[in-house]
This record gives C-alpha cells, sequence and structure tokens, in this order.
DNA sequence: ACCTGAACACCGTTCAAGT
DNA sequence: ACCTGAACACCGTTCAAGT
C-alpha cells in the first residue's frame, strides 16, 4: 500500500537527536521521565525502538538530552552592568520557573551534578557569567556549592510537595506538616537566596563586592 | 529430603518487617537502591519473590522502609542545655554522616519530602527537639524550609561527585585528591550551615536567639 | 498461616536480517 | 543508510493453588 507525502509527514516526523528528545520532553511532561521508555518514545514517533539507538547510546543519554533541552530555557544572558548578587537572583528564578514549568517531568530525577553532561553548557555559561563579573574563584566555587545544593534540593522538594498536597485529605494532615508545607513558596525560595547571597558577603569581607558584568562601552 | 533445624536457621532468617528490610539495606549498601528488586531481595532470604507480599504492599513501601531504617541512625537525641544552633550543627552532620556510611546506597532515590512514611518519624523527632527549645514556630518554619533543602540537595550532589571522582582513571587523580576532596567538601557544608545559621538570626532579630533544649532540673 | 510457580504486561538492550 | 522483528534477561505485580 503506497502512502502519500501528507499521510508520512504527520506521523513520520525526521528522525535526528533535536525531534527525538522533542518527543521525549512531550511525554515527560505528560508522564514523567521516569514513566518515559524507549519503547513508548519510538511508538509516539511511529519507528520501531531499536531505531533509535541510532542516535542514542542508551535510555540514560536519551534523559540528559531531556534535561540539557529543558535547561536552554533558561535565562543565563549576559546583562550588561548586572551586579554579581542580582545576576545570581535572575539565573536561580529563571531556573525555579523552568522547574515548575516542566514540573510534572521530574526532571530532577536525571538531574546528575553540575558535570553531567545534560548539565555541562549551562553550568559554563552561568560560571563564565560570574567570572566575566571579577568575581574571585575562591568566592565563586565557595558560592557555587552552596547556592546549587539549595537551588536543588528546594526544587525536589516544592515540586514533590506540591504533588502531596494535591493527594491528602485535610482532615489527615498532622500538626508539624504545616511547617514543612508552608516551607515550599515564591517567599521561602527569595528567603534563601537572600540568605546565601549575604553569606557570601561574609565569605568575602572586607571586599565591598561590586562585582559587575563589564558594560559595552 | 528432610533438612535439620540448623540448616535451616542458616539460610531461613524469620521473615518480618524488620529482616527484610536489614537485608534489603544491605543489597542496597552493595548494589545501589535502584538495583534493589523484589526477586533479588527474596533470593537472598531463601524465599519466593512472591512471600515478600504478605509483609509489604509494594516495593516503593520496601524502599521507604530502607530509608527510615538508615534515618534511625541519625542522632537526634536531647542535649540539656544545648543551644538552637549547636543542635542545627549536630543533627545535619549526623545525617551527612550516615548519608556518606550508606553513599552506595542512593538512599536519596527513596527519599521524598519530610512527610514521607520514611521521614515521618524522623521529621517529627527534630522538630519536636526545637520546638521544645522555644524557637518561635514562625522562625523554625523558615529555618526549616532553607535547611531542609540546602541539606539534601547538598548530599545529592556531594555523593554524585563522589562517584564520579572514582570513575576517574587512576592517571587523571593524584592520591592527595581524596584529602582535599573530603576536606573541600567537609568546609563547603560548613560554610553552608553556618550562613543559614547566620541568616536565621537575620530573620530573627532583634531577639537574641538564645533557645535552649531545657534543662533536667 | 505461610509460601509457591506460572503468568501478565512491561523494561533496556543485542543480534542478525531486511530494503 | 535506515529500519525491522525476534530474542534475552530482566522488572513489579496478580492469581490460583499447595501444605
Amino acid at each position: 500500500m503506497p502512502q502519500n507525502n501528507s499521510e508520512l509527514k504527520n506521523k513520520r516526523v525526521p528522525l535526528n537527536r533535536e525531534t527525538i528528545i522533542a518527543k521525549a520532553l512531550e511525554i515527560a511532561d505528560e508522564e514523567g521521565l521516569e514513566n518515559l521508555s524507549i519503547r513508548k518514545l519510538a511508538s509516539a514517533l511511529d519507528r520501531s525502538a531499536m531505531a533509535l539507538y541510532r542516535h542514542f547510546g542508551s535510555m540514560e543519554e536519551i534523559q540528559q538530552g531531556v534535561v540539557a533541552r529543558a535547561f536552554t530555557e533558561v535565562d543565563t544572558a549576559p546583562v550588561p552592568g548586572e551586579r554579581w548578587d542580582d545576576t545570581i537572583r535572575r539565573t536561580t528564578a529563571s531556573i525555579r520557573r523552568m522547574h515548575l514549568r516542566h514540573a510534572s517531568a521530574h526532571l530532577y530525577l536525571a538531574e546528575g551534578a553540575a558535570w553531567d553532561p545534560g548539565l555541562r553548557e549551562h553550568t559554563e555559561r552561568v560560571q563564565s557569567l560570574h567570572g566575566n563579573q571579577g568575581i574571585p574563584e575562591d568566592i565563586l566555587t565557595r558560592a557555587w556549592r552552596i547556592i546549587d545544593a539549595f537551588l536543588s534540593g528546594f526544587i525536589v522538594n516544592e515540586i514533590s510537595e506540591m504533588e502531596h498536597a494535591d493527594s491528602l485529605p485535610a482532615a489527615d494532615k498532622p500538626a508539624w506538616l504545616d511547617t514543612v508545607e508552608a516551607a515550599y513558596s515564591e517567599q521561602a525560595f527569595n528567603d534563601g537566596v537572600e540568605i546565601i547571597i549575604a553569606g557570601i558577603r561574609g565569605l568575602a569581607a572586607p571586599d565591598p563586592c561590586e562585582w559587575r558584568t563589564p558594560t559595552e562601552d
């Protein structure tokens, strides 16, 4: 049975890294990264599971690709004249918003450390942003670890809590849960970021911390 | 073929929640929680996989049990007269040490948020510790969220990084690196804890923050 | 009461083959 | 060059049966 071109175009998207990852993120957004499988992905692309192995070596590689793709949505553009702490406020907020946009995908499940292939490019972009601002290397290293830990921990907890809240009858909530539940909100996130920024100033003292992204002229 | 009692005792440990979880933690410590399976666990206990379903409803329940069991190793005892910030230093360090002791188990994979059945008891112990010290409830709430995020994020990153370092070729990894890495990690952890404690003092100002665990007399 | 084997509906991945 | 079906060695879980 011959099929014409328009029929093929509807189902048979050209197969390459980009289209595979795009479809994978779509499925992850609907069912979660933990429910993404090669067979499911292949069937959504109207291909056999094995066809995907021409483009990816393993399921892990596909998951890393999905995370990398989501991180391209994060705002890491240099803003001339921006002070280092405003850069931190802007980039961390953007990362959090990206994760909330893809909350159902559970991206944190595949998100390894900063040297992970999926996060490497993102990490380099943000690090060079701060490097260009003139932050001393040892301060940047120490600051990075604390921010990175808080950020990833906060996001995992926040998304888990969001999903749990939807599935819990109000009468069953013990009193101590309020403390935990109230924890994850916009204000909570900002509290943490401000505390860490103040802490970095403490680490760098008596440096006035006037590091800024260079202006054009 | 009749088997005598001593032969049975060697292989056939009595089957209950406790012995199942103990064996599950053993396997997780060797292969990681992600490679623990009901079939593997049952075979290690010389039973069929289905025998375990008399004691646990699902694999998830077993994993939560493993996490809960590991958390009983954490030092959350009340120390009369101890100031709140020293309690934070002590309990967070103990949680980190527990995770490092079970680093290969990847316990964080099953560690949900604080309301997760596996962490519920632990959470209640620590919260009541601080409640008894007289920390105002709103301060405890704000402090908890930041510490919890930093702690879980730091531990995941630290263990991931340790394993990444282990997989480096020996030539790329001089002998002194272990010490430096370990020391740096320790310092980074303490940096974060101290910054957050200072931040909590800022949130509570002008309160002198002299909250302490009650003494006996 | 306690445990079993067989079966179901899935996985990721490898292999040899098809056009 | 690109894709396929069949197979392998696993999963978690359900069912009906055995002692």
